[in-house]
RNA sequence: CGGGGCGUAGCGUAGUGGCUAGCGCGCCUGCUUUGGGAGCAGGAGACCGGGAGUUCGAAUCUCCCCGCCCCGACCA
């Protein structure tokens, strides 16, 4: 039993100044949590219950599908980072250190290195696999800009799942197991959230998915067709387009067009030239873009700015990638800023990208390649090549679902799970491999699954809370029932306890107000701000026989006999 | 890393060169009170983020440093 006459617990009438957020706010308030520093969090008694039930249900979840729980440390040698290159590749992000002889340390941040050497140094045969292994662990990653609490902090758990199979088919099946248990396991856990596609990315590897908690404040922008329910990461959306279906456009024409630096002034330019009709989208923008030390080109229409981040995540290979400085025109003096078009492309070398809305046999205006000239009809596959279609422009709501064609939404939300088709990278980098049924040596094939479990806390609270405070489901509130004593009378106080025993003997976790001091509005006031889901108060009415009964989520309220209560109780809780 | 803001008691804050740094919440003692953050009386708690400087005098002005928050870049 909770008693709270004795809880390492002060909850605070004011919001922190610090805290932005609802659930920073209101997790600070209640006594949850307290900031150490900036991304980096203690947890209080209750706070700290919470967690562990949520953990919890992840691990239980997790042994459910059959994968087993290991744990390795956080402090870890540098060289298997080094031997996949992430001792540089994380670059400043990673926490290092050094121990009294020198040698390099690092704390970690994800342990795909130490799971495949463990596997390594267990298994050497296929008839071993497939194999999924997990852990609970601190990680520990140097954010630029930790923010908003626990949801994004320096010091956080995860949990994190490896896969390990022979071959691409065995992977998909360990992958589908992942995402089938991470779907019991945000379900269990009371989370709404969205599968959504991403990009492998950095982590290497082809497929994967985040699991997205809708939320006004969360940080991930993503893609969501409410008719369908096709939901993608914006970097991973797919741009749905027609065949050219207009007439054959006459052969290009150049035409004067001073002062017009922007799309807008052209297209007003056009309108006043060719009587009317023109709009942002019929104009073709050229965008230089220095792909490391390599000048692209990356068309999109009038109407659209390149995303880098969509171009970087679909563009393979590619480490840095940045707009074209004017120190980048000099290189090239036949592009002219402002004016350029994608004609004369193969005459300055330059690779053309284009979004997949520059079809084959569209026609556009766009620049001429030449100061103050313009140029209409240019027409792909007649008048120019495009080398690789991309995905590059931004995304915008009302554009079209690539499954059903339907307008979809721009929405926000906090990331809290992420599955991965890693493939072999990390395998072959550390020689993962195992003999096959014909005794030849097989590279081993890997998956990689996480869920931010503190960051999981954080998610919830901002899903279920309310103007007055936290919220939690029964699973992972840090009690089942919230027994408020108000009064001055000691039966009041008897009552209380032998209700709180009676529950707890039934199977129920009891917090119980058993404070003498605060008076009843701060009793009622701290039990809204903490969030266990039911709240019984033995009051006044005690005197006519009758206990309150109170469901935090709904507000309801109901009188029930105190000579039965706890069976009342134990029933509407475990309804 | 760029832009903006902030740092005064556990929390929220007032205080733009002048007395002993003020107030609310919380905390301690006593009395009263007990169904919506009670009342009265008394009390404890602050090297005013740190350092250097200007000045007769600095929380207040100047410089440097540190820390924190927000937006962006970046990232689970």
């Amino acid at each position: 039993m909770l008693r709270m006459s004795t809880l390492l617990l002060r909850t605070l009438r004011d919001d922190p100044s610090d805290a932005e957020v609802a659930s920073h706010r209101l997790l600070v308030r209640a006594g949850y949590v307290r900031r150490i520093s900036a991304g980096i969090y203690s947890w209080l008694p209750l706070g700290y219950i919470t967690f562990r039930n949520i953990e919890r249900v992840v691990r239980e979840e997790m042994d459910a599908a059959g994968f087993q729980e290991v744990h390795f440390p956080s402090m870890l040698p540098k060289e298997p980072y080094e031997q996949t290159n992430r001792w540089e590749e994380y670059g400043p992000d990673l926490f290092r250190l050094k121990d009294r002889k020198g040698n390099d340390y690092l704390l970690g941040p994800t342990h795909e290195e130490m799971f495949t050497l463990m596997v390594k140094g267990e298994y050497s045969s296929y008839k071993d696999l497939p194999l999924s292994i997990y852990q609970i662990q601190t990680k520990f990653r140097d954010e630029p800009r930790p923010r908003s609490g626990i949801i994004r902090g320096r010091e956080f758990v995860m949990k994190d799942s490896y896969s390990f199979d022979t071959d691409d088919a065995g992977l998909e099946l360990s992958y589908q197991k992942h995402r089938d248990a991470y779907i019991k396991t945000f379900t269990r856990l009371g989370l709404n959230f969205n599968i959504v596609a991403a990009m492998a990315g950095a982590m290497g590897g082809s497929k994967s998915e985040e699991f997205l908690a809708p939320c006004p404040t969360g940080e991930d922008t993503y893609v969501l067709c409410e008719k369908c329910g096709y939901a993608a990461n914006v970097e991973a959306m797919v741009t749905k387009v027609a065949p050219f279906a207009g007439s054959a456009p006459a052969a290009m024409e150049i035409f004067d067009s001073p002062n017009t630096p922007t799309i807008d002034s052209l297209v007003d330019l056009l309108n006043e030239k060719f009587g009317g009709g023109y709009s942002a989208d019929q104009t073709l923008k050229n965008v230089m873009v220095m792909a490391d030390d390599k000048a692209i080109s990356v068309l999109v229409p009038g109407d659209r700015e390149v995303d880098l981040k969509r171009l970087g995540a679909n563009l393979s290979g590619i480490s840095d990638l940045r707009l074209f400085e004017d120190a980048d025109f000099v290189k090239f003096p036949g592009l002219v800023k402002g004016y350029i078009g994608p004609q004369d492309a193969k005459k300055f070398g330059i690779t053309i990208y284009a979004d997949p809305r520059i079809v084959v046999g569209s026609h556009w205006v766009t620049g001429a390649n030449q100061k103050d000239k313009h140029i209409r009809y240019v027409t792909n596959g007649r008048d120019f090549e495009v080398d690789a279609y991309i995905e590059a422009a931004e995304i915008r709501a009302g554009d079209l679902c690539p499954s059903c064609n339907e307008p979809v939404i721009i929405d926000r939300a906090i990331e809290i799970g992420h599955i991965f088709q890693l493939g072999r990278k990390y395998a072959e980098a550390l020689d993962l491999t195992v003999l096959d049924q014909n005794g030849k040596s097989q590279v081993v094939t890997m998956g990689s699954y996480g869920i931010g479990v503190s960051r999981a806390v954080a998610a919830i609270a901002e899903q279920t809370h309310d103007e007055i405070g936290l919220n939690w489901p029964r699973e992972i509130a840090p009690a089942d029932v919230h027994i408020v004593a108000t009064g001055k009378d000691e039966s009041i106080f008897a009552t209380g306890e032998k209700i709180a025993l009676d529950l707890e003997a039934k199977g129920l976790r009891v917090m119980f107000d058993d404070r003498k001091d605060p008076s009843a509005g701060v009793k009622f006031k701290d039990a809204e701000l903490i969030g266990i889901p039911f709240i019984v108060i033995v009051g006044k009415a005690l005197a006519e026989g009758k206990i309150e009964l109170r469901v935090r989520k709904s507000g309801e309220k109901s009188e029930i006999d105190a000579a039965t209560a706890s069976d009342t109780i134990y029933k509407t809780v475990t309804a």
